[in-house]
RNA sequence: UGGGGCGUCGUCAAGCGGUAAGACACAGGAUUUUGGUUCCUGCAUUCGGAGGUUCGAAUCCUCCCGCCCCAGCCA
């Protein structure tokens, strides 16, 4: 693992940086930054995008700026600026006091407009937006100039501070780059740079009732920030001749801007609209609901830090479209927990069982290991008594071949206990459900040994009835049972696809006495089932809220179901 | 049918003219008081296809095929 963190992967960005670094391009420098716009909430396909731009400061020794691209207050929120920097401060990464908005450049963005304007690259456009839209042309035919074109510098000049004095009305009129209308490429096809938007900004509130375009404040921010690597996803690529443009006709410091490919997870959507559209509709309880991708999301689901960082460094960075297989973080999260959660025991749907030959009111204290794999972690005290739960699926009337559990007759081990013996089957009468098992103890097996050397196949997890603790558990499985919820066959819409099960709320599951008072945002193994998160929201004082971040992986469930198929 | 990208194992992904890394997944086996963990073993004679250059090509050239992105006063 270790040895992994310390020799990350090659990657076309890193030769990129290496060969600058020897050419001495940016004087050796390597600056980056994360801008998102604060829109929605982030989502692990950012916390590539972070993982990869605050990653890299660090390797080469230099810093990454958090900016906000603030410059469409129509779809921007404070709460979002807010999620954003808690998620990027939990994902383990620190802008420092290099905390960026777009909007703090708007005085010198204005005035590199009016420098393009003075040079006459740039004119006011009295088109509207849908004979723009007209004008530009298409893929394949070319556009034609805006009769606006040709004004003079002085009248578009005027015209611009007339734009920011407020006297026209929004959409009236725009403030265009004059570049090519006849280009192969439409973004060089005269982009707007300006359009009038009266809305109240959530940073500079009323001051301005013009704003710049991503394509034009972008790149000005990226230089007035002096990066040197200007990273972003791949659908940029094409803006890149512009993002070059701009600078070179400003006459201004450089940074170079690389694309690569955005993330994508199976079984998930990944875009803003699509998880807003979910949130809006209600499907998930919001943003942070542990069904979804967003970093709050997978927090609230138990997900670690480092378990993301690792999936972020082991999925590469390349220029190819892919859909990285959720199992890969499933497996980093696992791998992560493994190590660092301790282990307690918890009966999700109990099934009752009463030991005929244990001494009624006789309690006794068995030692239960916290974690095999870190001996540091101790020891802790289980209740053992005379009625216990086990789960309910690990008995079966009739087992079928391989099913090492407790059967009719069979002995089984209890973890840490006893072996104990099935010797009758309680059913309900009218619906024929098993609801009580009478089993005898074998009481030389204390611990979990037999003196005898005689072995048993299962080891069942339980708790002691009197000392368990009632508790919630949330089932967590995939959001989408399609792999590619975007693969919209026979015109299915995406949320056709959504996964009924992705959610499953047991109310009366038992856990261990030892549990009582946890931690909220405490994450733990429930011995056979997998890792489970103190709900650090819907817990409180006597009462347990688990979420499930991710099974154990579980070789008999597969047995299960290739038999099934 | 314009422009910009991309095609290496089921999924990611190294490779940059010297004879296909690694991870996940999957399949066997060993160990095991979690059917967990760990540990072995297997898993691309072949790099979208066809030609060509070369002693030698996934890497260079040519043509073809496929996929993604672009016609917001979104980012």
């Amino acid at each position: 693992m270790f040895a992994k963190e310390s020799t990350p992967p090659s990657n076309f960005i890193r030769t990129i940086i290496e060969e600058d670094i020897k050419t001495n391009k940016y004087n050796g420098r390597v600056v980056t930054r994360f801008p998102p716009e604060p829109n929605g909430y982030l989502h692990i396909g950012h916390a590539k995008s972070i993982c990869l731009n605050f990653g890299l400061a660090a390797e080469y020794g230099s810093h990454c700026n958090l900016r906000f691209d603030d410059t469409n207050p129509s779809k921007e929120e404070i709460e979002y600026i807010e999620s954003i920097k808690s998620d990027v401060r939990w994902l383990g990464f620190d802008w420092e006091d290099r905390l960026y908005y777009a909007s703090d450049y708007f005085e010198k963005l204005y005035e590199c407009a009016v420098q393009l304007i003075k040079k006459g690259k740039a004119y006011v456009d009295d088109l509207s937006a849908e004979e723009i839209r007209e004008y530009r042309g298409t893929l394949t035919q070319p556009g034609k100039d805006s009769p606006y074109r040709g004004r003079s510098v002085e009248e578009n000049f005027d015209l611009f501070q007339r734009m920011r004095a407020g006297e026209f009305k929004d959409g009236s009129r725009v403030l265009r780059a004059k570049i090519d209308m006849v280009s192969a490429n439409l973004n060089m096809r005269d982009p707007v740079m300006y359009r009038i938007l009266q809305a109240t900004h959530h940073r500079t509130g009323d001051k301005w009732c013009i704003y710049p375009m991503y394509d034009f404040a972008h790149c000005i921010s990226d230089s007035i920030e002096k990066i040197t690597h200007s990273i972003c996803t791949l659908e940029f690529e094409d803006h890149r001749p512009l993002y070059d443009w701009f600078l070179n006709e400003l006459n201004l410091y450089h940074p170079q801007q690389i694309e690569f490919a955005r993330l994508n997870l199976s079984y998930t959507v990944m875009s803003k609209r699509k998880l807003l559209e979910l949130v809006k509709e209600g499907h998930v309880s919001g943003w942070d609901d542990p069904r979804m991708p967003t970093i709050s999301g997978f927090r609230r689901r138990g997900y670690t830090p480092e378990s993301i960082r690792n999936f972020c460094e082991r999925i590469g960075v390349a220029k190819r479209d892919s859909i990285v297989d959720v199992a890969l973080l499933e497996h980093c999260i696992r791998e992560d927990l493994n190590k660092r959660a301790p282990r307690a025991m918890a009966v999700l749907r109990p099934l009752k069982v009463v030991i005929d030959n244990y001494p009624e009111n006789q309690v006794e204290e068995l030692e239960a290991i916290n974690n095999p794999e870190d001996p540091n972690m101790g020891s802790r005290k289980i209740p053992f008594s005379r009625v216990l739960y086990i789960e309910e699926e690990d008995f079966c009337e009739a087992p079928p071949k391989k099913f090492f559990r407790l059967a009719p007759g069979r002995e089984v081990r209890l973890r840490y206990g006893y072996y104990i013996k099935c010797e009758k089957v309680v059913k309900d009468e009218k619906t024929g459900q098993v609801v009580e098992l009478h089993c005898s103890y074998d009481p030389r097996t204390k611990g979990g040994w037999s003196p005898d050397g005689r072995k048993v196949k299962g080891t069942l997890h339980w708790v002691s009835a009197d000392h368990s603790l009632d508790a919630q558990v949330r089932l967590y499985e995939r959001l989408f049972v399609t792999a590619n919820p975007l693969d919209e066959k026979q015109g299915l819409d995406f949320k056709s696809y959504l996964n009924p099960n992705a959610l499953q709320t047991l109310t009366s599951c038992k856990v261990e006495p030892s549990l009582k008072n946890i931690a909220l945002g405490s994450r733990y193994q429930f011995e056979r089932l997998g890792y489970f998160y103190v709900d650090p929201i819907d817990s409180s004082e006597g009462k347990l809220v688990f979420n499930r971040t991710v099974t154990l992986r579980d070789s008999w469930a597969k047995i299960v179901r290739k038999s099934e198929n």
